[in-house]
DNA sequence: CGCATACTTAGCTACATGGCTAAGTATGAC
DNA sequence: GTCATACTTAGCCATGTAGCTAAGTATGCG
């Protein structure tokens, strides 16, 4: 359990980062390297690589060295893990919500009948 | 445009803690005072709160004051921004792989015409 | 009133994060 | 071989995060 606890905790703290869900948003558009990648952020390059290893450590991201450009894309399935934890907790909640429901609306038929 | 990224970075970041997410779990399931929802978490109570002002800064969570006790759950649409974000990127990145099976079945069709 | 309960605030420490510059390595072009 | 390009590594600094203890406030009970 704590092993996907870390695997979510890397993914979601991943995810809280306007920097990085710019470059992930681009590259849901299609791979790019890291140069094209950074061009549009005003950030040294190396403190820009930081925050691809980042990415790449959350599993949110792959890169592969192409001759001397590393060439990024995202990951099978990124959003995955994070969709379905938020899907889960909704789920529930919603089910608490239509039993509440159904117990206003079990009131209102013994009020009312 | 940075007011929803500050938005999201707390949103995302609040979920990029196993702690807080065991919180907001156990939220889904319903409401539940300061004291209960610290109750199974190893971990000194200011220590514990620091994590519930977390969530309510990020808008997951709304608490209020009742008598000496603070009663917690989770915020309308909790997660909808955090799940609308997802979903938009992935529906981007979907429709760039639809866009290259179109491409590839284009290239199959001109050589087996 | 007196006391227990349930937070709450203040203040501290250790470590992680995000930024920088400077210098290094590896590859492609000439 | 020489040189520019495209990262990459090393090392430093400021700030934020997560934890703690100790002490304070506010409410409910007898």
């Amino acid at each position: 359990m704590a092993k996907y606890d870390d695997r979510l905790d890397r993914h979601f703290s991943a995810l809280g980062d306007a920097t990085r869900r710019s470059i992930l948003a681009r590259l849901a558009r299609g791979r790019a390297t890291v140069g094209e990648l950074a061009a549009p952020h005003d950030m040294s390059l190396p403190s820009f690589l930081g925050h691809l290893r980042k990415l790449e450590e959350a599993g949110l991201i792959t890169t592969a060295k192409d001759g001397r450009v590393r060439v990024c894309q995202l990951a099978p399935d990124a959003f995955a893990p994070a969709q379905d934890w938020l899907a889960e907790q909704r789920e529930i909640w919603t089910g608490r919500l239509d039993r509440f429901d159904a117990y206003v609306a079990t009131l209102k038929n013994e009020r009312d009948p």
